[in-house]
DNA sequence: TACTCTTATAGTATATTTGACTACAAGTAT
DNA sequence: ATACTTGTAGTCAAATATACTATAAGAGTA
């Protein structure tokens, strides 16, 4: 989001308070229709005017990187209280084209339907993109975007963050085809069932599934305690 | 090493090529006497003199970021041609008393007697420390250096990074140590030894153990090529 | 030389986990 | 009633993990 430095968009009684070398960018997936998607913002001013990128900005000088990641989320897309952890810094020399700018990247994971997306600030629209179809993002956030993506594949073997991309009630086909998807390849119903149930991860509810043409599943919830102790002693998500 | 922004080492002319929100700090692992150690430095100037840190200082304007993670590690402390791979950005906005400066922590592994240490630049020493034992790192660089055994901790259990750490020859009884040390627990020898043997990823040599008062053991030798179609397929290196 | 001590290395036996399947159950649609 | 689709249960052999026991190969010492 660096074209900001040349968009009139910053009060000039603001621009002493920003660091000026700085940005920070966020990758934010969601999963809709059984694919990954990804948050995109069109700039609205500035040398990548009407050109899509990832939602980020200046960081305030008396902030720290992890407020301003969030403030960013929420001036340029109306999203809030969303868990953002930090990819890490990108800093070639020339990533962004007017001066030296090193960016500071973030991802997290939404459940898209429980947020209202809203252009604010610098972004003229803001939507989802499945992931496999984004091509053409501004400066380098094409591979930041691929950072996040190789994270996502990495964590999602390790934490069942997965549960953050899904609604609250899920059948376990649902959460397959989410591993499926992100990882990249098939795996077999039963086992997967049999492996995830004994976790004990999943909460399974009276409930089932509604307006499918074929037999209904049972539907399940995260449990989060279950979580917790896995994580204290490590476990392993690999299907 | 933020306090060069205050010492006098900078010539004037080299200033203005400098960012001056943005620095790069370096954990740099050993392995020595069956104690992992860090590499830190003893500032000679600065509202730091005198305290020991990590190796690190600003970055050029023309300098991509990792680039100027090895310059530096060079500068201060002699060592070069070292895989740095970056653990993330620091950016509280008080981890700098002076001015909001933003670090980027970078880390390795490193056989430490392939390396002589050179004290240079703004450093008046350099040396290892064991890092059970380190305490009073100067800024936030005790977290940093938290964060960088976090992340050996992960990627040990991923990836045979271990035999950066050790001589070119080690045994198995060595190798187990490294990962006892590194991980905070026991292992069973025969289990240990049959697992990374099944994985064939290390040489057996002729040679074996010199100068113990018990039998002496066969000595290995890491095989790189076992090691990258590992990496291909995946692999898990818990015990 | 014989015995002891220490560490190296081999082997064993059982439980647990994979991976590739088959079979059947429970619904919808025709 | 029958076909079709997806859900769920179960089987079975192979591979792995875990907790051991046993023996080998030295060096050091009496």
């Amino acid at each position: 989001m660096e074209h900001q430095s040349t968009s009139m968009q910053i009060p000039e009684a603001e621009k002493s308070v920003i660091l000026d070398s700085i940005t920070i960018d966020c990758v934010i997936f969601g999963f809709k229709n059984e694919e990954l998607e990804v948050l995109l913002v069109k700039h609205k001013e500035g040398i990548s005017k009407d050109k899509w990128g990832l939602p980020g900005g200046w960081i305030y000088e008396n902030e720290g990187i992890d407020d301003a990641a969030n403030r960013l989320l929420l001036e340029l897309t109306g999203i809030k209280d969303v868990y953002l952890e930090q990819l890490r810094a990108f800093g070639a020399p020339d990533r962004f084209p007017l001066s030296r700018v090193i960016t500071v990247g973030y991802y997290a994971l939404i459940k898209e339907e429980d947020y209202d997306l809203k252009a604010g600030y610098t972004a003229a629209e803001v939507a989802w993109f499945k992931v496999s179809e984004v091509k053409d993002l501004i400066y380098d956030h094409q591979q930041i975007l691929e950072i996040g993506q190789k994270r996502l594949r990495r964590r999602i073997k390790q934490e069942p963050i997965g549960f953050n991309l899904l609604p609250e009630k899920f059948t376990l086909l649902q959460l397959m085809h989410l591993y499926e998807q992100i990882l990249g390849y098939e795996m077999d119903k039963p086992n997967f069932r049999r492996k995830i149930l004994k976790m004990d991860l999943l909460t399974p509810l009276a409930e089932k599934q509604k307006d499918v043409s074929h037999r209904a599943a049972k539907l399940y919830r995260f449990n989060p305690e279950t979580y917790k102790k896995l994580l204290e002693k490590g476990f392993n998500f690999e299907f």
